[in-house]
DNA sequence: CTATCATATGAATAGATAATCATATGAACG
DNA sequence: CGTTCATATGATTATCTATTCATATGATAG
């Protein structure tokens, strides 16, 4: 019976904790965009080095349609950013929060596996 | 033509500096699990509390199954883990990355809202 | 201007995903 | 043992997503 009221205090605790539906929702979102290996691999390139389409097109191997519709999803996120160049769009990393993002994904990764050893 | 050269030289460095496609998908698919409002909730609740099937269902007020669905691919991600207590079956977070991640989410997302401000 | 290069957009489709309903498992207790 | 409580699993379905193909836009060079 006590063991049941500390259940109902911890549940309470958790209500309140809870951010609301609304960023819950945003957060999920911004995940939701790390979680495809075509945006992840272009957001890797922006690592590097700014770059144009074509480069990326190139880097992927996929068709120059699809990769502008992914860089429209980075780009919606303010993850990437663009400026003109001559004739081409070049692209680049908006922030360093996805550099931490990324970084910390691979962490847990990495240390999975060390911990599977 | 100089400038030409130089993009190609910046095309190497990207495919040195880029991981394997095994990496990048395991990236992938772990962010993908973050990408989800329902599995949030949950690892939220359990940054509060170790909880077990009911209280997160109560909290989340969706089927029992469907938690149950969603508890099984946090757990094979090593997100979370469980433990058996008289009849119930406790969830816990298994380490502190999941969050850290969520926390630069969080990050990115409120200094966006700074920035257009 | 108009042709062309670089990129963006739209429609269509195949595949993935998360919820639900129905049912199975499995420990605990009389 | 068999019933009940707590949870897990399987099948199904509606929705979402990433890609492709086809085409539009839009800047720039001739």
């Amino acid at each position: 019976m006590a063991n049941k009221h500390d259940h109902e205090h911890a549940l309470e605790e958790v209500f309140a904790g809870m951010p609301g539906d609304g960023l819950l929702c945003e957060l999920g979102d911004l995940f939701k965009i790390f979680g495809d290996t075509s945006r992840i691999k272009i957001l890797f390139s922006l690592f590097e080095s700014d770059l144009c389409v074509l480069e990326i097109t190139k880097i992927l191997g996929m068709e120059q349609s699809a990769v502008s519709h992914q860089l429209k999803i980075l780009k919606d996120a303010h993850l990437i950013g663009s400026r003109r160049e001559g004739k081409m769009n070049v692209y680049f990393l908006s922030d360093d929060h996805v550099r931490s993002i990324i970084g910390q994904g691979f962490e847990h990764l990495t240390e999975k596996e060390v911990h599977i050893q």
